[in-house]
DNA sequence: GCAAAACCTCAAGATTTTCTCAAGTTCGGA
DNA sequence: TCCGAACTTGAGAAAATCTTGAGGTTTTGC
């Protein structure tokens, strides 16, 4: 599910910790000290940080400050009950969240889950849909009829690019300035070739299309029948 | 923003959607059944309708297609993740758009402007009105009286500048030099051969012009009548 | 009412634009 | 380095469009 950090000196801790989250299916990986966590951090770059206080090469706030000079990466923050006060603070010095130990797995999962959907970028559906089309950029999947198209890079940036402005007519030189970002010298095929594969692939000819659609001495334009 | 029909039966998902929705300033009514639904929307015209899957009295696809006899509202279609294969193929039978439950508002408000924009004029609008005749230089389609004309390219710029300054006289050697890009050379019937094809795929004839009129030893204006 | 000038139409031939196949070339991973 | 998918390129076929020349019509000026 997710890449987590553990940074925790207490070994009999760390091995349950991981244990539980690793039984969840996640991928941990754990650290005992400040500096070893900060170093394995920056090398993996892991999903979520679980922090604990009370390490005993470096003060927790410290360590948290360090780690943001370098990374975004959430932060919870784990602490004993009498540290209560200094966990919330840590929390203006940039900690996402914090547990009081002892703390239950599931608690933690849930925070983790609950920092993960904080910090995710906005999740924006990029889908177009056109008809029986269905071209989603952010998976590269396109789909026609319910069924995964095979679509090489080109071809999946030209039907997108095609579907983006679908209705509208687009012409070869811009295809291929928006495509292949290089401008067009007029005897060139290779617009062509990869539009005659898109149809073959979407099922249909130039002479009988169903989305695309070429509008002579213009361009193209993928409308629906 | 939006007025947005429901149509889904789970009264809980019924109520968190409509809040949710009217909390981003959209204008959400819901019922809980096929027919009822496609009564309010007949009666209301709302400019987007989202139609749950798995409704207790009709069938989805029946529910579509009787609302797209009555109406051309675009249709979201919601289904559980199981129904998906479905839901694609639905995207033939006339929704616009699908989305897979469970789904968070923020997509449901993503996918509800995509398809509001679909159908909006785009950005800028560069059509020509003139009185049965309709045409778009983006997606190159010229209209009359409802029904697409089959154009070929100068013929279509020809129109397009005759439209773009409709009621003014434009005289050949302008036209030529508009839609030719090439100077003027006098004895040359190309201009009129393709105003004789314009005017026959119009529908009209020299000497009874219905939008072509020539102006003797002028040019030739777009009105109508 | 007549002739000249300006327009219109038709159809065939010339051109232009697209499409497709097949044969290279590239590029990235095994 | 070798293999294979992806991309390019060239050439010819196929479409679609454009142009041209030869009349036929309508309009204008006398």
């Amino acid at each position: 599910m997710a890449k987590i950090h553990l940074v925790e000196d207490d070994a009999e801790i760390r091995r349950l910790v991981t244990a539980s989250l690793a039984g969840r299916g996640h991928d941990v990986e754990s650290t005992a000290t400040a500096l070893d966590g900060l170093r394995e951090i920056v090398a993996t770059s892991p999903d979520v940080v679980i922090l604990d206080l009370g390490l005993p090469d470096l003060d927790g706030r410290e360590l948290l400050r360090m780690l943001r000079a370098v990374s975004q990466v959430p932060v919870i923050v784990a602490t004993a009950r009498d540290q209560d006060a200094s966990a919330i603070s840590l929390l203006d010095s940039g900690a996402d969240d914090y547990i009081v130990k002892p703390y239950s797995v599931d608690h933690l999962e849930a925070r983790i889950r609950a920092v993960l959907r904080r910090g995710a970028p906005p999740d924006q559906d990029r889908r177009r849909v056109v008809g029986g089309l269905v071209i989603d950029p952010d998976s590269r999947e396109a789909r026609l009829d319910g069924s995964l198209l095979d679509l090489s890079p080109k071809e999946f940036d030209l039907l997108f690019l095609l579907a983006d402005r679908s209705g509208q007519v687009i012409s070869k030189r811009e295809m291929m300035a928006q495509v292949w970002r290089e401008p067009y010298g007029g005897a060139d095929r290779t617009v062509d070739v990869h539009l005659s594969t898109l149809r073959k692939k979407l099922g249909e000819t130039a002479s009988a299309p169903r989305y695309l659609h070429t509008v002579h001495g213009v361009g193209i334009k993928l409308v629906e029948s």
